[in-house]
DNA sequence: GGGGTTGTATTGATGCATTGACACAATGTG
DNA sequence: CACATTGTGTCAATGCATCAATACAACCCC
């Protein structure tokens, strides 16, 4: 049961609140978290990540009005019917090629050579 | 002289001092801010960005910390002759292609499926 | 050398995030 | 219906980030 698949950083200055919405929406937008699959407790996932239950609630609350999950006292807190983004893995996956031939543009690489970076780096494993 | 290639989004959480760090090792790292290149003087940074002078030297500080960049009274602030990354366009993109591929797996693609989808979306351009 | 530039330090005030403890409300379960 | 679970609310205390203003120190350039 070590499951709870949110960490939190100390080190880094972002919230840890914060750190945790984050990680939480993005594993609903991938679809990784599906819409009624259930969170933990704020209780035990503050137990979990060393934290006091009100950052855990504060990070859900902030889920809640982004409207990415639902929670009801006592029911505990699942993720939305139908959260803010298309949330399937191969929505994603193309999120994901879009952000890194972006990122790539940046750098100064045409699509061509993009790719073939991938295709490189794909050869390495 | 719109310059500055560094932003902060008051609604991120995130301190803005830690935003602009993230901001110029990034541009470090990738070899778009190269050794011996000036930053701009924590003034003029606070004045475009609407920060105190301090919050900007307190990026500065961090970033020298890390071995970014380095300053002098008088001398102004420079990227560092040794920063602590390869800094390098082309390690970038290799960087970039591994943790998109990074990525796709852990949205279930296999490396195939992850080269093809970011073939597929340099076509849409 | 002198004057402007630039990083650094300090101050007090303000707001926010977090903690830990506690109570309460609403739901689920036997 | 009891009882445990779970989210929510409150409280005071603590620490950190930021601001605005000011002063100082080191460097650059003419």
């Amino acid at each position: 049961m070590t499951s709870v698949t949110v960490s939190v950083d100390v080190r880094d200055p972002t919230p840890p609140y914060e750190q945790i919405r984050r990680q939480v929406a993005d594993r609903i937008g991938t679809g990784l978290l599906r819409p009624g699959d259930r969170l933990p407790p704020v209780r035990q996932l503050a137990a979990d990540l060393g934290l006091a239950t009100g950052t855990v609630a504060r990070a859900y609350r902030e889920l809640e009005r982004g409207g990415w999950v639902h929670s009801r006292r006592g029911g505990g807190t699942r993720v939305a019917t139908a959260p803010p983004v298309a949330a399937s893995p191969g929505a994603a996956l193309r999120d994901a090629a879009r952000a890194y031939l972006e990122r790539a543009a940046m750098l100064g690489a045409d699509p061509a050579e993009a790719v073939e970076a991938v295709r490189r780096a794909a050869l390495r494993r």
